[in-house]
DNA sequence: GGGATTTAGTTAGTACACTAACTAGTATGA
DNA sequence: TCATACTAGTTAGTGTACTAACTAAATCCC
């Protein structure tokens, strides 16, 4: 009987998921360039276009990511022009992100983008939209692996 | 009929995966902070287990992670003790990888890691391995795209 | 045999992404 | 009311992860 090694490399979920990550933001990489975006900032993007002024901590909720992470990124952003960064009238604490005219506008070049993508994947829209529910339910899992004491 | 949003944050694929990974990343901090190690460093230790003495290059390739990328990754597993680097006799260009005896008793513990993490997950095996064989189709197509000239 | 090319690894520069520590507003409650 | 606690954001430090540019060794091949 043949052993199944539990370390082997191939085997790992935790190995296929950080590849296939790092394999796809690199898919976007020659897309979102020439719009002076990274991945993460693409994301910024979409969440803005979601609800416009937004607070850093809105955007960091959102996006799944610590404030000290965004709070760079947002900076940069600000730097290419797609936004604008001041503090809110009623809360002095709170950052207010609001999207510039070029942000808007960027809207209608990045609708084209998912569908390059997919084109690019080769993958049926069902096929995605499994793997997008699969990877969204993994993300529930570790969410509630967070409030539970580690073993 | 209502018009769903292409670019709407919860329908990317892309923030899926990304989120996913990072969660899954987080999910492995606490078990291998007492191990003195970070998720891609265990990775490097899962190659290495696998095959002992292998260079950097050979290293890079089974880990899909570029030269540079490694290069100081690997630096800091020899400050750690699990592992030795020194030049090839036979190739003075390659970097040979040599696990220490640290390195190869680690192995003991990491045989634990696997189940730990499926179990904080809760997921079913078969499940975890369906999401890993899906991870691994997206990283094929990935690859294949790359192949082909953008569009 | 020796110049041109390829390959292995390193270094520099940019951009995440995390934790910890900090500042400064805001809310709470005895 | 006023000390205390909480919340929002920033900064510093560490560790990936990429591209581009570089050095040095090995291989090609005329």
């Amino acid at each position: 009987m043949t052993e199944t090694n539990v370390l082997a490399l191939e085997n790992q979920v935790c190995f296929a998921i950080t590849v296939a990550a790092r394999a796809t933001v690199a898919l976007y990489r020659p897309i979102l360039e020439p719009l002076g975006l990274t991945h993460p900032q693409y994301l910024v993007m979409l969440a803005l276009w979601e609800e416009n002024p937004r607070t850093l901590r809105s955007l960091a909720d959102a996006l799944r990511l610590e404030p000290a992470t965004l709070s760079p990124l947002v900076k940069r952003l600000e730097a290419t022009g797609y936004l604008r960064r001041e503090r809110s009238t009623t809360d002095e604490r709170a950052l207010q992100v609001t999207l510039t005219s070029a942000g808007h506008e960027l809207r209608q070049i990045a609708e084209t983008i998912p569908e390059r993508v997919a084109r690019t994947l080769d993958m049926t829209p069902a096929s995605l939209i499994e793997l997008r529910d699969t990877l969204n339910s993994v993300i529930r899992a570790t969410e509630a692996a967070g409030s539970t004491a580690p073993r």
